[in-house]
Parts: structure tokens; sequence; C-alpha cells
DNA sequence: CGAATGATCGGCT
DNA sequence: GCCGATCATTCGA
């Protein structure tokens, strides 16, 4: 019996439904990095879906395909990560068949390996939830950085992958609301495709 | 509550 | 090409 942190990652064909069916299973699967020699991981408690064709939210909106957009035209399962506010790093999950431009944000995790090299890669010393509880932080703890942009995240070979299976928690340990800082996404913005562990510590403290 | 901080993109020249 | 508005956030005042 392997245990969590040594599960293989979820399979491409996985990743290819709906993206708020997606959004939903992730809950419960490990993201692993491999950065500088250093392990950590961090279970997802907190993850919301975008839709390219017709979710205004989308970087993809529309099937939009810049260079910035490029990885959510191709396979399931590659990383899209992107810089926000000038400041902020944010990883998501590529989702869909090919040509189908969807993606999961990955908002928070559980640390499960290496607090001490996450709460290291933090400018200021922190502690308790406050190390992996939003969008950005999950980013600094786990040390995933644009230069993760299309790893592939079925592959244990890669420096930031996925362990474990999809859809193992059960419908009343599922919390869903609308998204977080969608407010310009007009009728968009309500959608109910925020998904958050019931419970967890760790998910954001967004309403 | 608002500043930080820069890549991206659309709209123009 | 260039200019400016926008932005899936965080932290400290």
């Amino acid at each position: 019996m392997l245990s969590p942190d040594e599960s293989p990652p979820p399979a491409r064909c996985d990743l290819v439904g709906g993206v708020e069916a997606v959004a939903r299973g992730l809950l419960g699967v490990e993201v692993h990095s491999y950065i500088d020699g250093v392990h950590t991981a961090g279970r997802i408690v907190e993850t919301e879906a975008y839709r390219g064709a017709d979710d205004k939210a989308a970087h993809s909106y529309k099937h939009k395909r810049t260079k910035r957009t490029e990885v959510f035209f191709g396979d399931a399962g590659h990383a899209y990560v992107y810089l926000i506010y000038g400041v902020h790093e944010m990883f998501n999950v590529v989702t869909g068949p090919v040509g189908q431009p969807d993606a999961v944000l990955v908002r928070a995790v559980e640390p499960v390996i290496g607090r001490e090299p996450m709460r290291a890669r933090r400018k200021r010393p922190v502690d308790g939830p406050r190390l992996t509880n939003g969008p950005a932080l999950v980013c600094q703890a786990l040390g995933i950085t644009r230069e993760h942009y299309g790893a592939d995240l079925t592959d244990p070979r890669s420096p930031v992958h996925l362990r474990g299976r999809l859809h193992t928690l059960t419908a009343e340990n599922v919390l869903v609301s609308p998204r977080v800082g969608v407010a310009y996404a007009e009728e968009c913005a309500g959608w109910p495709w925020r998904f958050r562990v019931s419970g967890n510590l760790y998910t954001s403290p967004a309403k």
C-alpha cells in the first residue's frame, strides 16, 4: 500500500471532463514540487473552475489565444502559471480535451511535506494557515513560478506534479460558492465554481 | 483600506 | 511600436 505522498499522478484522461467537475474532483489531490533539491507538497483544499468558451473571468475567454494562453489549447494536465498585480503568481491545472481552453485555479493547499522550506520561501515569517491559504501563497510555499509554465503535472519526474486520485471527497465535505475576485465578469461572477473542503483551516479567508 | 508592481493586451499612431 | 488600463492578491497602516 502506497502512502499518500507516494501515490502516482492522476491520468491525463481524468482531467478532460467538464471543468467544474474536475475542479471539484481535484480537492484532496496533492501538489508536489521538487525545486532546488527540496521536496514540498500540499493537499488541495480549494479550487476554482475557469471555462474558456463562455466564461468572462477566464483568460482564455472566447478561445482567446495569445502567447500567455497558449498552454490552455494543448493537452490537459499541464501547468498554467501567470503573474497577477505585478506581484503574485497563480498556479492552474489545464483541463479539457485539446482545443477546449479550460483550467482550474488552485487557491489553497494544506501542507503535507516540507513545512519548514515553505516557511523559508516566504518573505516574512509566518505559520499556521497563512502558510498556504491563498492562491499566491500556494505558489510561494511550493516554489512554483512562471518557469513552471507548461510543466506536465501528470509526470512524476516533473519538478511540479500532482499525486493521488480525483473525486475522493463526499458531497457533504465540499462547500460550493461563487468565485473570488471576479466581480468584473458580469453574469459569470455568480457562477458557483469555487470548491472548498468543508471546515478545512487552510482554505482561503475570502467569503 | 490602499499601495505595491509588472506583464499583458487593446487601441491607437 | 508605444501608452495606458487592467488585474483569478497580499500585507501592513
